[in-house]
DNA sequence: ATGTAAATGTAGCAATGGCTACGGATCATG
DNA sequence: CATGATCCGTAGCCATTGCTACATTTACAT
C-alpha cells in the first residue's frame, strides 16, 4: 500500500540554472546601481560590491556578455545592454517592492534588507502582485 | 568625488556555502516528508522527489553523513541523525508558516507552494517572527 | 617619457551539483 | 536457489562560482 509522494512542484532539476539565473539578475543591478552612483562600473566595483575576487567578476562578466546582458572591453568599464538594462530595471524594481512589503510587515530596515536580497529571486508575479496590493 | 557604494549587507563571498546549505535543509526536509509518508526514505525516493538523478542524490546522502545530518549504510534506507531531525524540524516549521503566510497573503495555492519554497531559505528569524504575528 | 601602482586578464585548483554509462547488490518470485 | 528487476555505488564528464598566483594593460605622477 504505497503512499504516493508528490514532487516538488517545482523541479529541482534546474537547479544549477536557476542558480546562474540569479547571479546574473544579480550582476545587472548591481552595474546599474553602480552606475548611477559612480558613473561607471569597473570589475573591481563589482568584486568590492559582491565581496568577492576580481577573478570570479571578471568571468562572469564574460559569461552575462555572452548572454547578451552585459557589455565591456577588456580593461575598460561594464556596461549593461538594452536586454541586461531592461531586465536590470525588472530586478530592481521587485527587490524595491520586497523590500518595502517587509518593512511594512514590521521587520526592521537591516533584517529587511538582508531578507529581501535572498527572497526576491523567489517572488513569482502573483506574490509580487500580493505583495503590491498589501503596500497599498 | 568618489560616492561611497556601500557592499551588500549579506557578503556574497559564501554564495557556494549558502546553496550547499539550503541542499541539506531541502533534504533533510524531504527525508523526514518521505519516512513519514512512507515508511522510509530511499535514494529513489529522494532522486524523484528533486526530479534529479540518483547518483546526484546519492553524492549529497554522502555529504550530509559527513556533516552528521543524514545517517544510512550501503543500498540501505535514509535516516535522519538527531541533528538531521532537529534540522528538519525548524525547516518545515518555516517552512509551513511562510506558506501559510503566503496564502493569507491572498496567493493562490498553486503559487504559494512554489514561492514558499524558495523563498523558505532566505527568511531570517525577525522576517519568520513578522510573518507568524501577522497570521495572528 | 618613463616607471610604478592599480586594474584586469589568464592559468589552474577545489567544491557543489547536474548528467550518462556501467557494474554490483538486494529482493521477489518461481 | 536461481534469476530478472530494481536499487544503488563508482567512474568520469560538464558548468558554475569560489580562490591564489602570476602576467598584462592602463593611467598617473614625476
Amino acid at each position: 500500500m504505497e503512499k504516493k509522494v508528490k514532487a516538488r512542484s517545482v523541479p529541482f532539476s534546474q537547479t544549477r540554472s536557476r542558480h546562474a539565473g540569479e547571479t546574473a539578475e544579480d550582476y545587472v543591478e548591481a552595474v546599474m546601481e553602480l552606475v548611477e552612483e559612480k558613473g561607471e562600473c569597473r570589475v573591481l566595483d563589482l568584486a568590492r560590491y559582491f565581496n568577492v575576487s576580481h577573478v570570479t567578476v571578471s568571468r562572469i562578466v564574460k559569461r552575462l556578455q555572452e548572454e547578451d546582458l552585459l557589455y565591456s572591453k577588456p580593461y575598460k568599464p561594464v556596461e549593461l545592454t538594452a536586454k541586461g538594462s531592461k531586465l536590470a530595471k525588472r530586478v530592481k524594481e521587485r527587490h524595491l517592492i520586497v523590500l518595502a512589503f517587509l518593512i511594512k510587515l514590521g521587520v526592521d530596515k537591516v533584517n529587511a534588507d538582508i531578507d529581501s536580497e535572498g527572497i526576491e529571486h523567489h517572488v513569482g508575479s502573483k506574490t509580487l502582485a500580493a505583495m503590491k496590493k498589501f503596500l497599498k
